[in-house]
DNA sequence: AGATTATATCAACAGACATTGATATAGTAC
DNA sequence: GTACTATATCAATGTCTGTTGATATAATCT
């Protein structure tokens, strides 16, 4: 049986891995909006949640799960707690999932 | 307090879910490689279960979930089923991805 | 007709995870 | 110090969905 690269191959085999557990954490609407209310600028949870329809715990432990798989970063400032996108990682995945399911 | 585009535009609001649901039915590792061993070219059920480490009737049910949201289409020959990339589909949810997350 | 092959469907189970409510921590202001 | 604000954590619940085993359907062959 001719072996298929995408399940063979360990590079692209793991590369698919790695894509898919990057999906599963950026595939649930209050995180995807996480990410994009951050595009424009860092900031706070209080800034954040209220524009979701969400309590402030659940917000926050959706960015704990974003900020665990380093899709975001956080600084703290006083009180304050101000979360930005890290874009590096974030191209990072992007380009990785681009090149599983297209090349 | 201003409102973000992402939550309170209908149209970008409903985009972004569109993208999830995308998302969710792509960030699952069996399903990714069946997208994946489907990009060369047409494969009947036969040639693409072996390359999973799943079973026959799993297999087909992950092909279903793909078919029934057109990311693959399916023609019939004789006993066998070929299943191919639906790529106008496909392109479109990576473009709408893309315009949903970098934008 | 019966036998075999390829694929799909169904019910039941199990594990993962989003959500909730309550509470904890940490920093600021009085 | 106490009171208040911003954020995080924890346990419990419920829902969703991937998986399994058994079975059904459909097409081909003898």
């Amino acid at each position: 049986m001719p072996k298929i690269k995408c399940c063979s191959n360990k590079k692209i085999s793991s590369d698919l891995k790695k894509t898919v557990d990057f999906l599963k954490i950026i595939s649930e609407e209050n995180r995807m909006r996480i990410l994009c209310i951050l595009k424009s600028k860092p900031k706070c949870v209080c800034e954040i949640w209220p524009n979701l329809d969400l309590s402030q715990n659940l917000t926050s432990h959706h960015l704990s799960v974003l900020k665990k798989f380093d899709l975001i970063k956080s600084n703290k400032q006083g009180l304050k707690v101000y979360y930005e996108l890290n874009h590096k990682i974030l191209n990072k995945y992007l380009t990785n999932f681009n090149l599983v399911l297209t090349k």
